[in-house]
DNA sequence: TTTTATTTTTAGACAAGACTAAATATTTTT
DNA sequence: AAAAATATTTAGTCTTGTCTAAAAATAAAA
């Protein structure tokens, strides 16, 4: 059995795994749950001795097999609530992730599968992140963060790869959303931000807001 | 903040109050829970500290005000999430409860009334029992339990008053579901068990059983 | 109304998770 | 390559919720 306490932290480490191929640091496991790195070393030693995490001391974690797959379906289960929070009780998208972050640790194999099937088998979230199917699998996305994109080229909009609702209540406020068609103006070499262009009217966001912006080029 | 454990507590003692009008035994609780009194008495005295039982030590609990009123927010939306694993989802009614067990500890207010909305407000969940609206108030019931029907009289069935499993398996099984019309042939003095009739089928059921059934009298 | 049986509470212990402070390792700087 | 800075782990404590065994209170029986 998986408690709570480690279904978060498996969380954090398929989190982390994203951005860096090599083991995740316990300094690092904190700072993503809010905790202190000698309560992570406690916990990592817990999900050591339950063959989910790989660990060796000093050295940092990376998730074993199972705990992949078993991280990786608490991913599944929070983004298709969130897809149900929004498609079907007509929830904002800034405001279910800490629902979804509740509903996510509901424990049954038959809710996950017959609410996906209920929702269409959706591929995204609200967000446009990435739903794994029952078995893992992630669909083929063809999307690229808008901050690669060059001057002049236009996409749509499909999606961010960070869901605080402060970050989506800023791109609310610049008219940003799934689907949103948008075009890089001119990007500033001194600090990679960009110029944009949205509905025909200009506006000014910093490289690291372009980045979270996931583009489908036309 | 109400934590976990604290709210099966809640609707424990919610659950026993319905038989009986008087305080709730330090026992009874730790049979409804599968704990130990010494467990019990401890955790009435958290809920005491905060003000949501009133106890008087030997004599047992009972809810105050504001237990009442969370006690029954649970109720309220493990019965709501019943109806949409039930009615959207499909499940049967007998598997159910074990998931409901989970999510009704999904504590945000904006997704159980969007829940109810999207439901279109059941007034009853998949076994028939009443759901309290948003205020907390129950809806108005005609139901009786089938034991209280007299000899030739029949009705349909409205809800049980149980929903474990095994007893919703067994209802199944003489083709007792929620709508079946039944007609009491005999009652039996001697241990107060009912000759009944569905489809023009003849049956036997304890008044255990009897009792559990709700019927709406025709 | 004593004695016996049952129920409830107290006392002490334990596991899960988290924290602080101190002790080790590792990394970086010089 | 040694010294200083940073990161990680260990040791010990705390809270929540549970348990067992013993003590105290209530209820039942003689």
């Amino acid at each position: 059995m998986v408690t709570l306490a480690e279904e978060n932290y498996l969380k954090a480490i398929l989190k982390l795994s994203k951005n860096s191929e090599d083991s995740i640091s316990t300094s690092s496991i904190a700072q993503e749950l809010n905790t202190k790195s000698s309560s992570v070393t406690d916990m990592i030693k817990k999900l050591t001795e339950k063959k989910l995490v790989n660990y060796q001391p000093y050295f940092g974690a990376s998730l074993s097999k199972v705990g992949y797959k078993t991280a990786i379906e608490i991913v599944r289960k929070h983004r298709l609530w969130e897809v149900f929070l929004v498609n079907k009780l007509k929830f904002q998208w800034d405001e279910v992730h800490e629902v979804a972050e509740q509903l996510e640790h509901v424990k049954s194999k038959k809710l996950t599968n017959l609410l996906d099937a209920f929702l269409g088998y959706p591929q995204h979230d609200p967000h446009g992140e990435p739903i794994p199917d029952k078995d893992g699998i992630f669909p083929k996305s063809f999307s690229t963060p808008l901050s690669e994109l060059d001057e002049q080229c236009q996409g749509n909009i499909v999606g961010v790869s960070q869901d605080n609702p402060e970050f989506l209540k800023y791109l609310d406020s610049l008219s940003i959303n799934i689907g949103t068609k948008i075009k890089v103006i001119k990007k500033i070499d001194f600090d990679l931000s960009l110029e944009i262009e949205i509905n025909g009217i200009k506006n000014h966001i910093s490289s690291e807001v372009a980045k979270n912006l996931l583009i489908k080029q036309k």
